[in-house]
RNA sequence: UCCUCAAUAGCUCAGCUGGUAGAGCAUGCGGCUGUUAACCGCAGGGUCGUAGGUUCGAGUCCUACUUGAGGAGCCA
């Protein structure tokens, strides 16, 4: 492979290779031929653009052989590089040499044309190839690194929280049990119930929900950290936003509060806008004029800009104001609808925004109760187009006070014991967020239905491929 | 889980108040000295999602089911 030349080399340093013989592999997206002559779009995986390679009939034996060759086909090209200033691509090969590496029959079901997402899913295996999952996938790759750049380079500890939990009461949604019983016949007790001391693990196990609880154990003792993995919600949801697995990034930030908190959510969010736009400019480019023609000025905004922030009671209080445009009613105490959400970030502040200050009954019992006594210092990010992104909280670092709140919710004290320990020795305040990776891509892409941003995504009934 | 809509050629779709199917692209063949989702000509390709029902006759109307999509709830 070493005598090989990436297309991205060629488009990004084209100099060097100027009038040079160069080797390329790569896949046939289209190819146009006339009497004398005929082109090749190759994409060879490297690059978002393909690189065109001309072929002539008086300098290529197997002409006739070439020219009958269909999309999809690998080949591999040699030829010289010629600069095409006024064309419509800036260099092309002229090829000395094509050789066929794999065939691809007639039947192959990608066309030169645009496709259907819901077409595109039905050949998951085959979808990567073409331009609109190639932009996605790659800019999924670059968000990813520079999540973990971003933390890397603030110091962050980065810890592999478990994937399967033996805690079934973490209250995030529906759990997918993890057993080895039989489940045709599984183990009962004398009472007909399950018995699951005799699984594998002694007990009974689900996938995670969340990374967050063991985060917090090693935020209290490494300050910062975060988890970046797969999480998985057995929940029955038919929607463009939601997957059975997904993956979620979970910062946990000690000796730290609600605004420590929502400033590194908004530092990280534009740390990797800045990323994917300097890392990423023909597949921005490419989402910003086929997917959603606003994409790239607003990313450009967003990561320029200051994210909004308003109390829970004050976006109420704006949103009781304009109740009428709304198909559900607003009031204190009520959970914020999609369509709430919506209007606070694309109408009120058309820019992302911090709701905080939550009443405490429509949150989780480990969030920081605030001095009012009905508030707990919780903070969702919504963003225009996608609504909610990152929701997190100020943790509540005072053991009496969350003893308190675990026996008002009628929680077990004991499925909690090592959480409730945290408090107990050398407690400190600490916070932490969530932020869904796969809405992100969506918010990076303009892509609107999580389905296109998963490689291989998992929904309910449906685990393809 | 609830509500709504859809299913016709490999893909994207048209097919009116019921009278047994069309286009573009793709594919195959031919043409074209610079194309770029190329263009021009010809050709092949469909038991209209499945199972019932109404009718002289169903792609079209009715019922059930399957699959997909959109919205809601839940959430990331």
């Amino acid at each position: 492979m070493d005598n090989i030349t990436s297309v991205r080399q060629l488009y990004r340093q084209p100099e060097p290779y100027l009038d040079q013989l160069v080797t390329v592999s790569g896949w046939i997206r289209t190819l146009r031929d006339q009497k004398q002559f005929g082109f090749i779009s190759l994409n060879d995986g490297t690059f978002f653009n393909n690189l065109q390679i001309v072929f002539a009939r008086d300098s290529l034996a197997n002409f006739d052989a070439i020219a009958r060759l269909g999309t999809g086909t690998a080949v591999v090209a040699t030829g010289r590089v010629v600069a095409t200033p006024g064309a419509r691509q800036p260099i092309e090969l002229q090829a000395t040499s094509i050789a066929v590496e794999g065939e691809c029959p007639p039947d192959y079901p990608l066309q030169p044309k645009r496709h259907s997402p819901e077409f595109l899913r039905s050949i998951a295996h085959l979808r990567p190839r073409t331009n609109l999952l190639a932009a996605v996938f790659r800019i999924r790759s670059v968000a990813a690194f520079a999540i973990h750049r971003f933390f890397n380079e603030r110091h962050f500890v980065y810890v592999h929280t478990p994937i399967i939990t033996g805690s079934d009461a973490e209250g995030a949604g529906q759990m997918f049990t993890v057993t080895t019983l039989d489940v045709d016949k599984p183990a009962r007790k004398p009472d007909g119930t399950i018995d699951f001391e005799r699984d594998f693990f002694g007990k009974h196990t689900n996938l995670t929900v969340s990374g967050q609880l063991n985060g917090e154990a090693f935020a209290l003792a490494f300050r910062n950290i975060y988890t970046f993995g797969p999480t998985f919600r057995a929940e029955n949801s038919n929607t463009v936003k939601h997957a059975a697995e997904f993956w979620m990034i979970e910062p946990e930030i000690a000796f730290a509060d609600l605004g420590d908190d929502m400033r590194l959510a908004e530092d990280l969010i534009k740390a990797i806008i800045r990323d994917v736009l300097s890392e990423c400019p023909e597949e921005i480019a490419f989402c910003s004029q086929f997917v959603d023609k606003g994409l790239l000025g607003r990313l450009e905004q967003v990561s320029t800009s200051d994210f909004g922030t308003i109390t829970y009671t004050d976006a109420v209080a704006e949103l009781v104001k304009v109740k009428d445009r709304f198909s559900y009613p607003v009031s204190w105490g009520c959970d914020l609808q999609t369509e709430h959400e919506r209007y606070l970030t694309e109408q009120l502040f058309q820019k992302p925004v911090f709701v905080i200050d939550y009443p405490k009954e429509i949150k989780a019992f480990y969030m920081k109760q605030n001095d009012d006594g009905r508030t707990v210092a919780a903070m969702d990010c919504l963003v225009p187009g996608i609504g909610e992104i990152v929701g997190g909280s100020q943790r509540e670092e005072d053991l009496a006070k969350l003893l308190q709140r675990l026996a008002e919710l009628d929680m077990r004290e004991e499925d909690y014991s090592w959480y409730l320990q945290l408090r107990r020795y050398g407690s400190v305040r600490h916070a932490g967020f969530g932020l869904g990776f796969e809405r992100l891509i969506m918010y990076l892409t303009g892509v609107a239905n999580i389905r296109d941003v998963i490689p291989f995504p998992r929904t309910t009934g449906s685990a393809d491929f």
